[in-house]
DNA sequence: CGACAACACGAGCGATCACTCGTATTCTCT
DNA sequence: AGAGAATACGAGTGATCGCTCGTGTTGTCG
């Protein structure tokens, strides 16, 4: 939620109250992205949530796409919280592909779970232009990391493969993810169990020298 | 394309020109769908691209829903076209499950190409409630489809847990196709590659008796 | 305290969009 | 031919929404 390097426009030293109008309207934002979706969602509605007027929103954001960045690098944050725990998982030099797949994949449904808009932002298969560009800075950090764990998990594969096998991957989590987390418990838990069986599956084929199929 | 069982307000007696009009809109609107979105569309956006004036459309389409309705069931009948060759696959004792996700797979990604509206309305991991209403009959019978096909890859699986595995096979083949169409040919090919490796992996992974693990 | 900036308000502006309505033309059926 | 239905037009309506603006309040710093 800090805000670096800024654009021409010099911006206000926030003060504490403003630091937490931020908070607070991130927390909206994502009330409001998850049960409406980013389309729907109206700017009035996010400050009506937030317990402010319309007017105070656009003293923090410029517009509906910066409200979402906003939200987006929140979300950043939280990951890279996990990534100590999750994603920094040395490979060993027979790793367990399931086992490793599965305390990923139970992390990452727990984090939907605790973070109902976060698939609002990241979950979509179609964005509209702008919110594109406010969560991509995001995807790619996200991307890198998955990238750098496929490198371990693969490692006699080239670069440019490794991060195409990166993307798919995610990929395949972020199609899944709104179906397990609008099920209910056992339902949700028998959909998460076939989103590991297809990541293990679909980690576990041949990938070696071209010429050989089985 | 064709109108049966009408609501209770008696619907016109369709001409030849109606018929055509309606075929045009239907066309016209996979066009404004598939370049900005469902969302973004503007019903008078499909008008102008159908070369008539607002009111006309409202002739033939209650409202934008209606009109997401009819292109939906314009797409179920081309899959219909396709099921004779596609989805009925007789599956042997044995059978090659490579081979046969790839010939689906291969005729799903032509598809998509040739129908850029197809991905709009079908590929969507969040939708408006009414664009989910309206292609919810054709989602359950795509379903229908790749169940049926299931059932016959895995015989000894139970209805619901198969049931299960062709929504998860669906989803899976949902997140990545808008990747797969909007990468341009090396690229494109190579990310159909890496989904067939996916669903392959997925669909051969052990599914017995609980207890048997190799 | 004084002054300046940050914060706050909420009515409402301008633009957009789904959809309507009055009217005119074309088709079909007898 | 003539009547009624279907098709066609397109300016316009009502509602929504992102965002602004004028004004007032609270915090900060000397």
């Amino acid at each position: 939620m800090t805000d670096e390097h800024a654009a021409q426009p010099a911006r206000p030293r926030r003060q504490a109250r403003g630091r937490r109008r931020i908070e607070e309207i991130l927390r909206a934002a994502a009330v409001v992205f998850a049960d409406r979706g980013y389309d729907a969602a109206t700017t009035n509605a996010i400050a009506a949530e937030a317990g402010i007027s319309p007017g105070s929103l656009y003293q923090f954001f410029r517009n509906k796409d910066e409200v979402a960045k906003g939200l987006s690098e929140y979300y950043a944050e939280r990951l890279d919280e996990l990534s100590g725990t999750t994603f920094a998982v040395r490979v060993g030099a027979d790793p367990d592909v399931g086992s490793l797949v599965g305390g990923l994949l139970e992390q990452i449904v727990a984090f939907n779970r605790a973070h109902p808009g976060f698939k609002a932002l990241f979950s979509r298969t179609d964005m509209p232009a702008g919110l594109r560009a406010a969560v991509a800075p995001v995807q790619d950090a996200l991307h890198a990391r998955v990238h750098a764990l496929i490198s371990q998990l693969l490692p006699g594969v080239a670069p440019d493969e490794s991060a195409r096998v990166a993307t798919v991957a995610i990929q395949l989590v972020r199609g899944m993810m709104p179906l397990i987390t609008e099920a209910d418990g056992d339902e949700a838990e028998a959909l998460a169990a076939e989103l590991h069986r297809a990541l293990v599956g679909y980690l576990s084929t041949e990938r070696g020298r071209p010429g050989a199929a089985p």
